[in-house]
Order: structure tokens, then C-alpha cells, then sequence
DNA sequence: CATGTCTATAGTGTTGAACAATCAATGCAC
DNA sequence: GTGCATTGATTGTTCAACACTATAGACATG
């Protein structure tokens, strides 16, 4: 799904691979990233490191403290709440509008696709990125570059929320099927139906969420 | 509006003006900015420089080119359009959830007089600015930070093509009053009919700025 | 023992200079 | 006029330095 991407700068470079370390858990919330360390273990100078700092802050990802640098995001429940409240928004009104022939309807079915294979596998963080894929698919039958955009951003922090919470198989498990419910629905020309549908899951999911977050959150 | 913000960091003091200067069209699409230049006019670090441009950059203001720099942003009219068509998505959709007697409403009221008194003065600027707070305003009603903060990113694009238009009396003159009938609207408990002239707003605004950015552009 | 002040120290904020890599223009040969 | 090498300017990146801020530990005081 990712090709080598070609002329990118080293800064760019570099804020994937700690965008990564991040989403992976490696890099846990509430964390200090050291400028000095982190130079060294990545091979990059001071000032190169300052310019991905400044991209992954926008991206939400980190969060800057004057004088005391820069940490990972520790997402709050408000933080999981606005989440799903911009992705009930989003997802929502671009299904209500969408087209059963859309590309982003193709895009939807290869991530269901994607999803039941790495269930077979018991490859649970596939499974989270290919449920990520088909809402982002969904976002596309807007055909709105800036709403898609913006939506992978908001599907990056959600990433890091579901670090937070580990488990991804008892996270991700009940809603595949799903998915591919609400896929039928709109190829079936019935996009009030899906739409519908798409908002539910999405409660339930955000209550979900909440409740895991609850859980680890009183210890 | 406008407080002095207190500790902020230099790069995003800079950031702030560079800002400032772009959408007031001192520094006009496509131009290219030079490093070495802006640094010494700005009395700044090439570092630090390169810190702010990455903020902007995220920010839809600038655009880099691998090894040429960056560059004032040109909307094309794809660009207009697709902001556009997430102004009546995010718009609308804030506008039908809302509830009357929510803060973001004493918020529009605020803008439709701001924007009424410069009118009176032939403050166009001003009128401009009170119009997007106007819309601001709107999106608030949906209670969502990160949606509030999208929407702030688009309107600072919109401004660019703006500026790219001149003559903002024409431009922003004949939409002054219609803010005012659907806040009316929405306060007096219609939030469906508000959000049908919303959106007929938003369509016809389209329309008006495609209009003169074609005439603009065909010379 | 508690509390407040002071100082040392580690880390960030910012700068200036340096060098390699790349793009754009110039000039030259054909 | 086209193709090609040289040159100049600009970006990409690094490094070393210093001012400034915050945090912790030592110390004095009650």
C-alpha cells in the first residue's frame, strides 16, 4: 500500500518514522522527546529535529510546552468525545451524499477485504489500519481533498488513543462485519440506509472507546 | 479582537506576522520567499525561519518545492471550489444540530453588527473579517475544537483568494444582510430554514467568487 | 521537621557560520 | 538554434555556541 516515496526531505523523512514510533506504541503518551537524544538515536541534527517537531505538533500528534519541550499527546476523554463528534460529522454527511459508483466505494470494499484476511491471520493491528482505511474511503466519497486531509489527521490521533487502550482484537473484532453491512447498503443504492447505519456504529464505537479508556483510566 | 498574546515562542511570532502579510496581500500568490532575504528583513535565523515555514506550510498558506523554496500558495479554482464545498458541509451541518440559545449564536450576533458598522464606515477589510468570524461563529454551534480549528485553517485560505480578488466591497457588500436573516432564523427556533439559506448563501457565494477569480484569471 | 531561598545544572530557544546538494542561467561549441 | 559544461545562487543540513528557563538539590531558617 505504500510505495518508496521518492524525493522527500530528510525532515519529512524523519517525521515518519517518529509518526510511526508513536502510533506504534513505541513511543508512549506523555512522554518527553528529548531534542539532544532524540538527534542522536535518530542521526539528525538539533535543528532539522526542531522542523519535525513543528510538523507533527500541527498534525496533533505532539504537544509543545514553552521552555519545556515537546511530549507526546496524552489523549482525554474529551479528546476521544470531539473525535467521534468530527467523525460523526464527516463520515456521516459524506455517506448521505454519496454516489453507490464512487471510487471511494471501491476503496471501501478492498479495506473490508483487507480486514477479513488479517482477521484469518490474527494480524489485529492490520485490522485496525484496514477498519481506518474504509472510514477514510468513506470520507472520500466527498471528494474533497481538504475533508480527507483532515480526516487523516484525525485518524492519526485516533491511532494513538487505540495504543492507549491495547487489546486491539477485542477493540477492532466486532465491527468488521459491520463495515461491510453498511458497504452493501450503499452499493445497494440505498445511502440513507447506510448512512444510518454508519452513525450507530459510530455511538457505539465512541461509548466503546470511552468505556475501555474508563477502565485503564482508574487505575 | 486581538489581545497581546503573552510567551510565545519567536518562530511563531514570526509565523503570526508572515501570516498577517500574506493575507493582506503584501505578499502575493506565487511569489517566491527567500530564505536569506526574509531572515534578514525579519531579523531572524535561517533555522528559525525554516521552523515557520513549516508551521505555514501545514497551515495551507505556503508551499514547498523540493529544493526551490517556498512559495506564497495560488488557489486555482479547484481550490476555491473544494473549500467551498467544505464550507457547506461543515456549515450546514453545525447549523441544523444547533440550538438557539447556544453561545456560538450570541457570537454571530457580535460579527453582524461588527460587519454592519464597518459597512457604515467602508471598512471593507473589516466587513471581510467580521464575515468569516460571522462563519466562524457558525461552526462553533457544533462544539467540536478540532472542527472549529479546521475550519479556522480554510478560512485563512478563503482570505488568500480574497486578497487575490481585490475590490472586497463588491465582494463581501451583498452578503452583509443575509447573515443577519438566518441568524434571525436560527434564533427564533428554525434552525431547518437557517440552514437552507445557509447553504443557498454558500451556493451562491461560490458562484460570485468563481465568477471573479475566471474574470480575474483570463487576462 | 517543615519551609523557603539559593544555586547548580540540564534542557530548550535562537543564532551564525559552514558545507554539500541542487536548480537556473550563462556562455560556448557545433 | 540546439546541446552541453561551467558558474552562481539557493536550499538542505549540520555544528558549535550562548542566553534563557525550569527543575532539583543544598542550604539556611523557623
Amino acid at each position: 500500500m505504500r510505495g518508496p516515496e521518492p524525493a522527500q526531505t530528510l525532515a519529512e523523512t524523519v517525521a515518519a518514522r517518529i509518526r510511526e514510533q508513536v502510533i506504534s506504541g513505541m513511543l508512549t503518551p506523555g512522554s518527553h522527546l528529548s531534542e539532544l537524544t532524540l538527534s542522536e538515536e535518530l542521526q539528525v541534527s538539533r535543528n532539522t529535529l526542531r522542523e519535525v517537531f513543528r510538523l507533527l505538533t500541527k498534525e496533533g500528534l505532539l504537544r509543545y510546552e514553552a521552555n519545556r519541550g515537546v511530549f507526546v499527546s496524552t489523549p482525554s476523554m474529551s479528546t476521544i468525545i470531539d473525535i467521534y463528534r468530527v467523525r460523526r460529522f464527516i463520515e456521516c454527511s459524506a455517506m448521505a451524499q454519496a454516489h453507490p459508483r464512487h471510487p471511494g466505494a471501491r476503496n471501501m470494499r478492498a479495506a473490508v477485504e483487507t480486514a477479513h484476511h488479517c482477521r484469518e491471520a490474527r494480524d489485529w493491528l492490520g485490522v485496525g489500519s484496514a477498519d481506518i482505511a474504509f472510514h477514510a474511503a468513506v470520507v472520500e466519497l466527498a471528494d474533497s481533498p481538504r475533508l480527507s486531509s483532515f480526516y487523516a489527521q484525525i485518524s492519526l490521533e485516533l491511532r494513538l488513543v487505540f495504543g492507549l487502550l491495547q487489546d486491539p482484537e477485542f477493540l477492532h473484532g466486532p465491527f468488521i462485519d459491520q463495515n461491510l453491512t453498511i458497504l452493501t447498503e450503499l452499493e445497494n443504492g440505498r445511502p440513507a440506509v447506510a448512512t444510518e447505519m454508519l452513525e450507530a456504529y459510530l455511538l457505539r464505537a465512541e461509548r466503546f472507546i470511552l468505556g475501555a479508556y474508563a477502565r485503564i483510566a482508574e487505575r
